[in-house]
DNA sequence: TAGATTGTTAATCGATTAACAATC
DNA sequence: TAGATTGTTAATCGATTAACAATC
């Protein structure tokens, strides 16, 4: 749990160049330069170098980036070497697509737990994970103790499931539902609307904001 | 095509707006201050004032806004008034999800088309939703005007799609790809990557980043 | 009128970016 | 060495918020 003063803005882009290096990687390229991955990601350069700065990730003077290095280092970064299972509350439509979207390609993490009411559902394993019932959820999640929960429940419910699921010990729930959730301090949600950044995009669209 | 001033910032937060003042409505709320509105989006207060006088949206003095106005107003800044079709690129996991997700479920919005390659179920109706081929793309989309895509084909593949588009009249994407995609300035492109926010949900979570 | 809440100003905060000395 | 590119400074830009006069 290191205290860091890296700003947000600089953290949200961390898995954005983390998975561009990855790409590079790949394509067996040995170095990058910051006008080189800000074209590929659509960030300025000095924005890249000012960000690679706040990780502590070196670069070299008149070559740029060692791809591999950084590969390793925003891997250890985003604690990547080892692997995160995350819960699932809710496997409807959305929540069904989520387990079978494989997450864990390249990024290690994975849906190890799941969670509904539906009798149809509850009890079997579906693309490999095993659905509880939601009665369960709080003692599973502390077996388990899965810290990170996907919520994808009817918005009706879904301030309550977040209360229970900060009570069985999780601390990051990335929420799927349009409810913005009320949590304790030490909570952190991330909110995932998809009609709202539908609604923006053609708002945007229709106004002329660039 | 009302060029206006509105941050963007400001604009982002539109549509959560309009979905709490729905709920308000339907609760059968007459009017509802800042202050209230701000607890249940957690947005201060001071700067829902701001927004909705950016937005030119009227309160009262000592009363707060009137809910069934306020509703009407932004159904109307968020052309909500008229029903808008978009086009869904690429029907894998993810993309069937999005037919059944019901966007237009008090938003107005509605998945008109879909396009992939799978034999299998071009030429289909899924979810009340035709499935035409990947190859028909640009003419259906001219044919049937559509203007907003939802990119959710593999990644190999979504710059190439993007071009297309493009030249098929689309002017917004919701991209669904990790790709940073490519576009002429006229082109808005929102960028919805799940993978993305859980990594950096972790990331927030192991490095105590309120 | 008295109480409540808006609408706006000005201060503050955080993020981006141009510019360039440092240095590989 | 000469050329290239980092790493950092300082300027700029945009967003948030405290405070309070205006007014319903």
């Amino acid at each position: 749990m290191t205290t860091n003063n890296i700003p947000k803005a600089s953290a949200r882009r961390l898995p954005i160049y983390h998975r561009y290096l990855g790409f590079l990687h790949t394509a067996g390229k040995k170095w990058v330069s910051s006008t080189e991955l800000g074209e590929a990601v659509k960030v300025e350069s000095a924005t890249i170098r000012r960000d690679f700065s706040y990780f502590g990730a070196p670069g070299k003077r008149g070559y740029g980036y060692d791809v591999a290095f950084l590969l390793d280092f925003f891997n250890k970064k985003l604690h990547q070497e080892r692997l995160t299972n995350v819960a699932l509350i809710g496997v409807g439509n959305l929540g069904q697509a989520l387990l079978n979207y494989n997450f864990h390609v390249s990024n290690n993490l994975r849906i190890s737990a799941a969670f509904d009411i539906d009798e149809g559902i509850v009890g079997k394993i579906l693309s490999g994970v095993p659905v509880y019932p939601m009665a369960n959820m709080v003692e599973q999640l502390r077996i388990q103790q899965l810290e990170v929960a996907i919520l994808t429940v009817p918005h009706e419910m879904a301030q309550d499931v977040a209360d229970r699921l900060i009570e069985a010990g999780v601390h990051g729930i990335m929420n799927f539902t349009p409810i913005r959730l009320s949590v304790p301090g030490n909570v952190r949600v991330q909110n995932v609307d998809m009609t709202n950044e539908l609604q923006t995009l053609i708002y945007f669209l229709n106004n002329g904001i660039g």
